[in-house]
DNA sequence: GCTGAAATGCTTGGACG
DNA sequence: CGTCCAAGCATTTCAGC
């Protein structure tokens, strides 16, 4: 068996390692970084992010800076097998879901949501929980984050 | 009382939300969204980034798309009050930990993880694990994901 | 696969109303 | 907040090895 996937060597992998450390570097600084010349390192940032190995480019929020800001992780339970489209029909609607993620074990899924108060918390976890097929929510509040490339 | 964090009117709520979006829209197309010219946008965002209201900018990455990556989630249980600092303590030495999350209730904790394979996973895991004051790990292996900004 | 060069457009800083 | 200007870069494309 080959592989399925692209091809990913070294450079491509620090082309990554560099992206995800700061989204807006510039081709030519990585070009510089990498030890080749623009017109490749373009190349390979085209492929990765054609064949969906890069989804996209995104600015992290301190959301505790901004005001009256909460987040919070919500753990699912449902009835029968998980798959992930039915909870992005409620998700993909709900501005404040963030994040879905489904898991192996339990809770079956986990979402985030970024709301401006308790009471926008209160009213997205009832959507979820209206969902036919959540069986059971526990809601916890974020109280500090760290993340590796923010 | 007034307000201690920065003023952020819906102009800054919209370029956060365009910079979320994607996080290389250049100044210029912002502007043109936002209905001002660059100068007043480049200072907004200048002030968003000094103040720790955007924290960085970053590329995502499918990891599923790339050979043999696995993603986790670890709920973590502490042993007397969690400060964030202690956890990070381990996390920020461990590349595979990507995100750490300090929660109110139960699990204290949650920890992302980007392994190669279930024993990089196992690995981290007790590194954890070995911190003195936690108590109690959970694993769950990601199935699928979803993110908003992504 | 790579280099190199040219045209175009964006960014950044400053001065000013 | 807006405009304008100017210098410096980055991007993008097209050649050629």
């Amino acid at each position: 068996m080959t592989h399925h996937g692209l091809m990913i060597d070294d450079i491509d992998r620090r082309i990554i390692r560099l992206l995800r450390e700061d989204g807006r570097r510039t081709v030519s600084d990585i070009a510089i970084e990498v030890g080749l010349t623009v017109a490749p390192v373009k190349r390979r940032i085209d492929r990765l992010e054609s064949s969906g190995v890069i989804t996209g480019y995104t600015a992290q929020i301190d959301m505790t800076k901004m005001d009256s800001a909460l987040e919070a992780v919500v753990e699912l339970r449902v009835a029968g097998n998980l798959d992930l489209e039915m909870i992005l029909a409620v998700a993909e609607d709900v501005p404040e879901i963030t994040e879905v993620l489904a898991l192996a074990g339990d809770p079956d899924a986990i979402a985030r949501i970024q709301a401006e108060n308790i009471h926008d918390l209160q009213r997205v976890v009832n959507l979820l929980r209206t969902n036919g097929r959540v069986t059971g929510t526990k809601t916890l509040v974020v109280l500090d984050s760290w993340s590796r490339y923010g």
